[in-house]
DNA sequence: AGATAGTGTTGAACTTGTTCAACATTTTTC
DNA sequence: GAAAAATGTTGAACAAGTTCAACACTATCT
């Protein structure tokens, strides 16, 4: 069934009643995405929450002079949004593009309010969602601050191989925040 | 009243009934930090959460390398912890320290789990903090790849004047991620 | 299948930021 | 109030990562 990666998701991190599950789910509504389309454009609001499936989205910005800077990769049983957007019904600074055909099941900005108010678990479960984020995203900061290009790269490839292997080098490159070029030549090293 | 700041802070946030603000806020203990003592130490497990009233703290982490890595100051109104150990009473990757002689409302790890039960529209407001959170941390992220050192130090300078007036230039560098001698060089250019 | 656009590699010159050491100044401590 | 410790500054040599340009290779599109 359509529901069951995120119904493992769910009950990995919180535990639902049967009926709360079955609530939850309900909200939910599946997707595809080929790929190279964009499920977020810069400038849109973001008016919708996702969880992937199946397939692989890059999250990213443009800056004022027009570099690209990958925030991160959604893969299976990641979620996707632009929670500034989301949450502040403001225009999104971030796109979010599928590298390959991908499915996702989504949720719009009103039915996640009316979630919250009738599956009160579900605010429990997003909370921790996010504190998790929140841990993640603390972890890639000291990182980029402790680490070499050298061994931030080595250190995303041993930790999301199944991502990387997804991935074109410039686009590994750039959420590293390093050149392409650059990239290369710590690959020929190692 | 002690609690004044903590009640602003959460009804800027999230309505509260006026019950639900007195529950809330009972949960809370007063604790006086002196200059440089440390709330937490790396290998100790964070057993509170504390809600900084006066003063300023500084929360870093120390690297393989021996060097002090600075995720975030904290100043009146911020929040205070650290999320991994709190959450998986896990021994703590972080120090929190008192840059001055400091003010907070503490609670403990127990008490949070009894709030969340007891006042549920707790749950919400700490979603919506972390969820705020995030957001800064993404910018953070991109900040650090998109700008150089000096617009980043004119950055932070913008928009926490308060907090940069309280540090130390190596205080600075360090969390903008540079040593305290190119900073010094970066405030000569200006 | 051929044209086209995107990808990975390499080298040389360059820029940004680091390291180390020395010194002057300010703050803390007893 | 003197001694000690921490802070800020400057310079010279260095290292990490960038930029630009050229080339070979691989996908993609019709």
């Amino acid at each position: 069934m359509i529901n069951d990666l995120l119904l493992t998701h769910i009950n990995k991190n919180v535990k639902f009643s049967t009926r709360a599950q079955e609530e939850f789910c309900s909200f939910f509504q599946p997707k595809t995405i080929p790929k190279k389309e964009f499920l977020l454009q810069q400038g849109q609001v973001c008016k919708f929450e996702g969880f992937v499936i199946e397939g692989c989205f890059r999250i990213f910005s443009m800056d004022t002079k027009g570099n690209e800077n990958t925030l991160y990769f959604a893969a299976k049983d990641w979620w996707l949004m632009d929670i500034d957007s989301f949450m502040n019904h403001k225009p999104s600074d971030l796109n979010i593009q599928a590298l390959e055909d991908s499915k996702i099941l989504m949720i719009s900005e009103e039915d996640k309010t009316t979630l919250y108010d009738t599956v009160p678990i579900a605010e429990k479960f997003f909370r921790i969602m996010f504190q998790k984020s929140i841990v993640a995203w603390q972890r890639r900061l000291v990182q980029n601050h402790s680490l070499t290009a050298k061994e931030r790269y080595h250190h995303f490839k041993k930790n999301y191989p199944e991502i990387v292997a997804k991935l074109t080098d410039r686009q590994t490159a750039n959420y590293l925040g390093i050149t392409h070029e650059f990239l290369s030549k710590i690959k020929k090293q190692a």
